[in-house]
DNA sequence: GTGGTCTAGACCACG
DNA sequence: GTGGTCTAGACCACG
């Protein structure tokens, strides 16, 4: 479970494990039918309170994407992907969507945005390495 | 005061009015030397208490971006725009700048965002109506 | 009237304006009989509210250090500098107090603050121009 | 905590909330990763509401003394001792320099100060109790 | 159990 | 009339 937490962000620990878990799904490295650790050995992984990874695992189950089997453990669910809209695009989409929302409240026009986005990766390109990063 | 209130936004309410203010000032809606609402207007407009309110503003003076008088009122500091960290640029860089963080997250091409980002606003605009909103 | 008043400042005005005219009376800028300005006028000069002179006119008299007489103004009393302890050295030994308490509260040895401030005093003198200032 | 409130002054309680912590830090009684009563514990052992400590608290936090992780507690953040500018010397200084201006604007040679400092000092130490106080 | 938010309402200080 | 403080009390989010 590659999950980095950051205990100063603003987002609550639990749901950066959410976030996290979603993200692994949509990426395809958690796929259909895996076995997620128990609360127990997460917990110890991410050095965090088991509550905070039981209430986690509580989300993704309630949103669909993982599926507890009493006394056979936690699995990725058969239709995860689609399920919370945990795929890569969906969750590209939402981050998108709160960019334009946030434009729409600093009164900037939204055709204009795809530009800003261009020249902001540039300079990132240009900051970090090579243009292709 | 074009301030809209999300009440079901886990945002608390007088964090989303220190950041309704400090974007009218990076939108320029607000001006140096300007008087804002007082907190008892405020509060009765945006139909919350007036200790959230107050609450707001003293964090806002607290950030520098307002200066209050006691007695008289309170007003949009000198040095407003820079201390809101503000400029209507810079808040726009900081959201995008989180979608990027995102989509690197999510594996995604960089150079593919602006793109994603065009279809993504005409879907909106399809949405909500006009071609150009 | 040699009034400095900080508006910025966290002390209030009026009591900018008692702390100040007990000093004229202490330097001895201002003596026995004397006649302040009315209201009206000082608050003219100091470009401040009415209420917040009269507040401090108020504050003097009740302190002794001005006399109002009806339809004649107000005059700086007879014992002003002993009234109040409006003698220079009282508003110093004033100060040296509050030294003293913050010292104490900081654990500071008592007996270390006169070469404390000494050495501040010659600071001070250096950054500021000739020894003596 | 070693804190005491004075209701009565003008000083507002969680102000002094506020400075007592600083206070603390500076002298060395708290360090980085100490934790800090709980909000309930202090208002219970200061006899003040909970909202008041809580405001105090928050300010810390806004000023960098203190990080707070909720569900956790509160704890003297890592770089809290220049957060709190807060060297004992740093805030003796500063009481030094209120001295120094009050002189100052009573026309006092700077030179005569630390001897009038000394001769003070000697009077509270005979009013308190014995002589080194 | 920890801190955070919000309200209602009282009272105060300042101008 | 303006903002600031404080309390009591309810409710919530987090771990």
């Amino acid at each position: 479970m590659l999950l980095d937490l950051d205990p100063a962000s603003p987002v609550p620990i639990y749901q950066q494990v959410v976030d996290g878990i979603r993200r692994l799904v949509a990426v395809g490295a958690l796929r259909s039918g895996d076995q997620v650790p128990t609360v127990r050995d997460l917990a110890a992984q991410l050095r965090v309170n088991r509550n905070t990874v039981a209430r986690a695992i509580q989300d993704l189950e309630a949103q669909g994407v993982v599926r507890t089997r009493v006394g056979q453990g936690t699995f990725i669910a058969a239709a995860a992907e689609e399920a919370a809209g945990a795929s890569r695009e969906g969750l590209l989409g939402e981050a998108i969507d709160r960019l334009i929302t946030e434009a729409r409240q600093l009164g900037v026009a939204l055709q204009d945005l795809p530009e800003a986005v261009r020249r902001r990766v540039v300079e990132h390109s240009h900051r970090h390495g090579k243009g292709k990063r």
